[in-house]
DNA sequence: AACTTCACAGGT
DNA sequence: ACCTGTGAAGTT
């Protein structure tokens, strides 16, 4: 059993066409053969596959609202149990909406909308799980659902504010800005820290979580890029949760050599023996970004 | 080793 | 188009 492989896979692009779903497994792209997504308790879900299993199923593009695994009955192809978020693809869609993976799409013909193919599997790119909620489905039993969201459509830049909403599928104007704001990209070193402090905050001690699964955010000290350059390395990152995050990188508190703060009440928390912080990074913080006047 | 699964081919 | 049976790969 290869490990589970998240993101994009070398080779493949884009809009490429599989013959069946033999072909989508041997490329990599989703490994099962049957079972619509690909993933597992611990690690999350990597890929999903629309080809018309689920009657809840929406395809809106940029936007999906996906039905978890469970209760279908595959000879009908309706609903004829409730649906639970432990098993192992619910779970793992989890994971990966907690934890910010990417999660591939590939659309079969079987499944029809306008972005699905004629004949085959059509793999469509990376989106993220924005959100999780539990419904009552078409046929009368509790469903899981996901909502996931093209990760090139996620712009930093608002477009046309009024035509953006309505091609998003968003209906409720706050959401754009604080997906943006809250999905930060998942590298390995930011997942990296976020495990060491199992998702709980350095500053707080808050531990966000549904069904056990924990979101935090990794925060660069001394920020990336120009003109701070600051280096990609967890003794520049930080664990926080999304309030702090802010905080910090707004200068609203600062964090001095000693660990002490400045601008909210307490005292860093660090890992002993797992995570050490380059206090340089702390001192260009306290110097370049944090608010002096208080 | 059993279980689940948004396949697939082959029949009518 | 509908119903079967057979199935492989991954997870637990």
């Amino acid at each position: 059993m290869a490990e589970i492989q998240f993101g994009q896979i070398i080779g493949i692009g884009e809009g490429q066409i599989f013959k069946d779903r033999k072909a989508l497994a041997a490329a990599g792209i989703h490994r099962p053969l049957q079972a619509g997504i690909d993933g597992n308790k611990k690690d999350g879900s990597s890929s999903i596959v629309l080809n018309g299993g689920y009657v809840d199923d929406e395809d809106l593009g940029n936007v999906i609202i996906y039905t978890g695994h469970g209760g279908n009955d595959p000879n009908t192809k309706r609903q004829v149990a409730d649906q639970s978020w432990d098993s192992s693809g619910n779970r793992g869609l989890l994971i990966s909406e907690m934890h910010g993976l990417p999660v591939r799409i590939t659309r079969g013909a079987g499944h029809k909308s306008k972005y699905s193919p004629s004949n085959g599997y059509k793999y469509d790119g990376l989106y993220l799980v924005t959100q999780h909620f539990y419904e009552i489905g078409k046929d009368g039993f509790r469903i899981c659902r996901f909502r996931l969201e093209k990760l090139s459509s996620i712009s930093p830049l608002p477009l046309d504010i009024n035509e953006s909403l309505e091609s998003y599928g968003a209906s409720e104007t706050s959401r754009i800005p604080t997906t943006i704001l809250r999905i930060a990209r998942d590298t390995k070193l930011s997942r990296k820290i976020k495990e060491v402090y199992d998702y709980t905050c350095q500053v707080c001690g808050i531990r966000i979580s549904f069904n056990g699964i924990g979101y935090a955010e990794a925060a660069h000290i001394r920020p990336l890029g120009n003109p701070h350059n600051g280096k990609d390395l967890s003794n520049n990152l930080l664990c926080l949760c999304p309030n702090h995050h802010v905080m910090f990188d707004k200068g609203a508190f600062t964090i001095n050599e000693d660990h002490s703060l400045s601008g909210v009440e307490g005292r860093l928390f660090i890992k002993p023996g797992r995570h050490a912080i380059d206090t340089e990074n702390l001192v260009y913080h306290n110097k370049h970004i944090f608010n002096i006047n208080g």
